[in-house]
DNA sequence: CAACTGTGTGTAATCGATTACATATCATTT
DNA sequence: AAATGATATGTAATCGATTACACACAGTTG
């Protein structure tokens, strides 16, 4: 490896004016200038970046902590965070806690070793030991997803989507509507929809039901056999509506309608959250919310190049939704 | 922020020793040792890897680079490697090309310079500045997806899978095939693939015709206009299959057959590539062939540890892949 | 008992950059 | 002519770790 040393010796100057010259501060006359640049061309010389970040506490990278990455969601924050940094010239480091709780404090500590100047968590959940962490680190952190105390949140308006979704569902006639959701421990999913289902309901004196409600784990399958479960224990009074709180379980609680000849919307309608992909390819068409990921992701990534530039105040974004009405409703 | 000689100050030891016992190697008493984790503990002391980087010249970082984030295909290779190296304590540090060749060279040099300690490449291309760039580099590497000369490389048998694609079409009674391709500046997508559809008529004695072919540029949309072209031109005597290079291309395909009522596949049979979530769940499900995108961001993963461990001769492997035949055929 | 080996710890160089400070020249201003 | 300011370059400390080498002491061996 060349170093800014063999540049400077090649040069005949000091590495002092070979920094200058990298970096375009102080002056060099424009015949060092070229020197140095022709030599460090022809040397194919890459500046250190560890020695840099070592010495200026900056490091042009930013942490990323992911629930899981092979999700669309993920990807398509991802792909909005990396849009607005790269235009910056920072990088994305990316850590995947696999839905550990443990592991998202364990990268929050690693990602500060490395140096990074800033994170990004796609929170799943919210507890004690994460908020120290995330003080103790005292680096610029965004959360995205959950509303963490003292850290400056983009949250999605999960509990009005979903009012929002039930209303819809009821003025479409339904009055009796199934419900099939995630455990709590994820507060905005598990949590704040459930909520704007039930409020609905209420709010339109329309019965509620346990033997309508199911807990998935966000897997198509779990999906399938929660409404595997609503079906069986409905036999002869079906609901005539499901409402899905993320589309991937829609898609399984849809395959398993199909699969027992229950037709969609005809004979229950079908609505899911998170506008993927499939949701607009499958037949019939899923009805959705749209969260924006991607706008979200820009939007995290700014709010966190700005902390970069000057340290501000936790502050809180909710994130804007549209409700995508198509052909299983 | 704290660092070693704080602590060793702390525990009035001198830092070689801290050093010693946070890297467990060297002779270490036991009541020192103690003493200094206590310390460690009580200061939330973290370790600067850039320091630690800059001396070791190891990273603990290996670069990848994506043609782009924010598809099925690259979301699953990542999550591939990131499983394999995350259990090696190993992060990722991402990169996306956006699909623009310089941006290849360019971030092999930044990755270069960021001392990751190897890199993994989604290449869709091939051209020499990116050869030399590799081998200017001079660090562990692993081409996923084109066999990139003296680079190891875990290549899909596209031509392969493509022949028997369209041999089980052609199985099916088929003998008018009709093709949706991509352009040939991505050899694997755009040449193997295409050779193994020609290859195929050409062996079964079957004719082909420029006007059943449209080249595509991997989006639903392109897929949708490709099939419009098609349909268009043979009015009155429509091809009765269409193979199509990616799944989402069959998708786009897919919806104006159904705009046009167009059956599928009794008018119409439809293949893909990919084995997308989508194929699963569209209606009718989609024939397409699985590449098992996931084990081969393992394996590069495990080929590119491997590499960090002993330097190797260039390897090739070819990703085995499974033909998937669904409602669409 | 001399020589050796195994333990435990410290000194100081080193990795590759940045940067405060010093110095030197030259043109311009007063 | 002296003072000032702009330009150009160098010296050396520094960032936070690792590690080769040296040294001291203990127990073991022949």
């Amino acid at each position: 490896m060349t170093t800014i040393n063999d540049i400077a010796k090649l040069a005949n100057v000091s590495r002092t004016t070979v920094s200058r010259v990298l970096n375009n501060n102080g002056y060099v006359s424009d015949e060092v200038r070229k020197r140095i640049m022709k030599i460090v061309e022809e040397t194919g010389y890459i500046p250190s970046l560890s020695a840099k970040s070592l010495r200026t506490k900056k490091s042009g990278v930013i942490g990323v902590i992911l629930p899981k990455i092979s999700t669309e969601t993920a990807s398509r924050v991802v792909s909005g965070i990396n849009e607005v940094v790269a235009g910056e010239n920072f990088q994305i480091l990316l850590t995947d806690t696999e839905l550990n709780k443990e592991k998202e404090i364990e990268y929050i500590r690693l990602l500060q070793s490395r140096h990074v100047d800033g994170i990004i968590l796609l929170a799943t959940n919210i507890n004690d030991r994460l908020i120290s962490t995330i003080e103790g680190a005292a680096l610029p952190f965004i959360s995205l997803g959950q509303d963490l105390p003292g850290v400056t949140s983009i949250v999605y308006d999960d509990y009005h989507a979903s009012v929002d979704m039930t209303n819809m569902l009821i003025s479409q006639g339904h009055e009796k509507i199934a419900f099939i959701g995630v455990g709590e421990e994820d507060p905005s999913v598990g949590i704040e929809r459930k909520k704007g289902y039930f409020d609905s309901l209420e709010k339109h004196q329309l019965p509620t039901n346990d033997s309508w409600i199911q807990l998935g784990d966000f897997s198509i399958e779990s999906g399938y056999e929660s409404m595997k479960k609503i079906v069986k224990r409905n036999e002869g009074n079906l609901p005539t509506a499901v409402f899905v709180v993320t589309d991937r379980m829609a898609i399984g609680a849809m395959e398993y309608l199909r699969e027992q000849g229950i037709r969609i919307p005809q004979d229950m309608a079908v609505a899911g959250i998170g506008a993927s992909t499939l949701s607009q390819y499958v037949t019939p068409a899923l009805t959705t919310i749209d969260y924006f990921n991607k706008e979200a992701g820009k939007k995290a990534a700014e709010l966190l190049l700005q902390q970069l530039k000057q340290k501000k105040e936790k502050e809180k974004f909710i994130q804007t939704y549209r409700l995508i009405k198509r052909d299983s409703v």
